[in-house]
DNA sequence: CAAATAAATATTGTTGACAATATTCAAAAT
DNA sequence: ATTTTGAATATTGTCAACAATATTTATTTG
């Protein structure tokens, strides 16, 4: 047979759809935090049955982004500000910390157009004033990055915090800086262009730690 | 009515009963990293149909004790050393830390009671080769802690690792020294006791940070 | 005999009906 | 009027049957 000339079919099942789709829903905004999540609504909406829903709502549940009481509801997460400063982003820059660190000899051209595509559509984006295309790069950028470990615990961290990040977005995007947003992450790429881990780490910093919250770690 | 008498009767759904025991069979070893898990096979072995089962798979797959491939199976999750060594205790450093430093102040005579009587126990399990019971009680001593807390992220964070770091000890727990174990968190405890936020963050990164990957955090 | 094809089996995914629990609302009692 | 009780309703939890997909086995074909 002929290989690799087509991309395998993505084999999503109904609970997948509906995972994502719940939680687009969520990070939107359509399902605010504290409202109700009733499992025959969803169902008849979506036109499926309620099996699929409620394993979705259990890894819902899982990512932070809805909270079930049994036998009773479930609702959708909220979530302030700080735990997002003092518990979350701090936990996003140990694991890209340590991503790059690790992995930096794996950061080739190919590697660096990747990313400067992506902040190049994030201007683009500010530009334009398409905020959630903003969030949704930002967040790309970063991930773009972790894929460069192998550790299935990686990734299986970032999953279990990154919904909670967008929701955060969601939820104070207006008060950001867009243009900032955009220069910074430009910033960072010229930090690992030079990989001088010093450098790195200091943009990093930048990046994700808050001034309340400083990091600093060896090695 | 009178108040406060009886506890509240727990309201445990089928499906939480078959989290924990296939969580427990995970960790117990029954079922080993690599391991198959067919929804029939459980469901007949626990006597309860396959929806509960598929709602536990959901929630243990994000607990990092499983992995899924769509349409075809899921077995347990294997975990390397390294990964608990530069992601996982990390970040239960992390939040722990944050946790001590911010409710240092709701640490009282009961609290420090509770923790001492954790540590006395641990020392009887030592004493009485009961391997498992260590590490249930290492474990609730942290738990302890994180209960100051009153973010809902933290437990949840906690959560996520958890049982990643259970079954890590499940694999290597002959390798470690359990007198240490115990002296460790004694150490802790002490630190605790003192209030100095010096020492307690010096008894943390001891105890959680190896020489490989030392962390230190101002504020 | 090796490779391709097709039938048979096993396993996961989905559904709609039924059971258990919680909530609401109206009637009765103090 | 307030509280208590109990029926009615709504919602979540569980089940067993059916559908879709993957794997294995047997069969054919070159």
């Amino acid at each position: 047979m002929s290989e690799f000339i087509f991309k395998e079919q993505a084999n999503t099942s109904l609970r997948e759809k509906v995972t994502n789709d719940l939680r687009e829903a969520i990070l939107n905004g359509d399902l605010a935090p504290g409202a109700r999540i009733k499992e025959m609504d969803i169902a008849e909406q979506m036109k499926v049955s309620r099996g699929p829903i409620r394993e979705a709502i259990r890894q819902l549940e899982r990512e932070g982004l809805l909270v079930s009481y049994p036998y009773k509801e479930t609702v959708v997460a909220d979530l302030g500000a700080s735990e997002v400063q003092h518990i979350l982003n701090p936990i996003r820059f140990h694991i890209e910390w340590y991503v790059v660190r690790t992995y930096l000899n794996l950061m080739d051209d190919d590697f660096f157009a990747k990313l400067q595509a992506i902040v190049d559509d994030m201007h683009a984006s500010v530009a334009g004033g398409e905020k959630n295309r903003l969030v949704d790069l930002d967040l790309l950028f970063h991930h773009s990055i972790l894929e460069l470990a192998t550790e299935r615990t990686v990734m299986l961290t970032w999953q279990s915090i990154v919904n909670q990040i967008r929701l955060h977005f969601a939820k104070n995007l207006p008060f950001f800086d867009h243009d900032h947003m955009a220069s910074d992450h430009q910033a960072l790429l010229d930090a690992f262009r030079s990989k001088e881990l010093e450098r790195i780490q200091a943009a990093i910093v930048a990046h994700l730690g808050s001034d309340e919250n400083l990091l600093c770690f060896s090695r």
